[in-house]
DNA sequence: GTTTGACCTGTGTCTAACTCACAGGTTTAC
DNA sequence: GTAAACCTGTGAGTTAGACACAGGTCAAAC
């Protein structure tokens, strides 16, 4: 099975799926006369667990380490426990942020409602951002 | 004022004001016998400004835009109107998915509470996430 | 006047997880 | 046989800085 193909089954990029290989994530064979790649169903059973990590929020970096454990016969499990607690630290702080911006983006958006534009003016570049920032309240 | 006086003044790394100046969101005078970069009170205003619109979720590109139109003396309001209409969809979904996201990790994390670990075998990587993306209810 | 050490500088390189551009090989239709 | 459509691998680009590093600067000690 080649890239194109693979990446459709699954729902990728065919970019996606080189970019996996290209890191070592994938490791298909070679074909001789073409070059083409070559992904076994071992291999395309390794991007599917691929993505079910991907979508449980681990790294690829993460998921390097969990085949590493795995390709040694040793069980990753300890390894995907310890990675999935600083994973979801991780994700709750993006949580976090992201709501506090999207509300500040609000506030912003709906105070600049009924204000005019302006041109610039001494070291006033844009009244709305400058104001905004000066009054967050 | 140099680079690490100006960073410092305004909370952010002396490697944060380098990189605006690298990519010509800042323009210092360049000291002719120093190399050294010298930041004058206008160029301090414009990295304040730059901090407001980058805690209001701007791009530092969309900044460049912003500063463009302020810079030809034209009124830079429309254009920061439009730009956080597409921030802020952006960032509703970014909250979004991390909302999901997180859930989904949350979930895992309990089913995965007293579930035992296993060494990998056959086409099974890791049970737990291979079994948790086959039934995430 | 010189030497030492602390501090500071600009520039080049690296990051995550892909996406895009591109030159060229392959397959299919006619 | 040839033309068009399609596919491939590889190299480079993306964000917003962080880090490494060779060398310059400055005050204090001698």
């Amino acid at each position: 099975m080649h890239v194109r193909q693979l990446a459709k089954m699954l729902g990728v990029s065919p970019d996606t799926v080189r970019y996996y290989t290209r890191i070592g994530l994938l490791d298909p064979q070679k074909s001789i006369e073409n070059g083409y790649k070559f992904y076994s169903p071992n291999e395309q059973n390794r991007l599917r667990f691929i993505l079910s990590a991907r979508d449980l929020g681990f790294s690829v970096d993460d998921i390097k380490q969990i085949f590493h454990k795995a390709d040694e016969g040793e069980s990753p499990c300890p390894t995907v426990r310890r990675l999935i607690d600083n994973r979801l630290h991780e994700t709750e702080q993006r949580f976090q942020d992201t709501m506090r911006l999207r509300a500040r983006m609000h506030t912003a958006v709906e105070n600049w409602g009924d204000k005019p534009d302006k041109k610039p003016s001494g070291n006033v570049i844009c009244h709305l951002i400058d104001e905004f920032t000066k009054t967050p309240e």
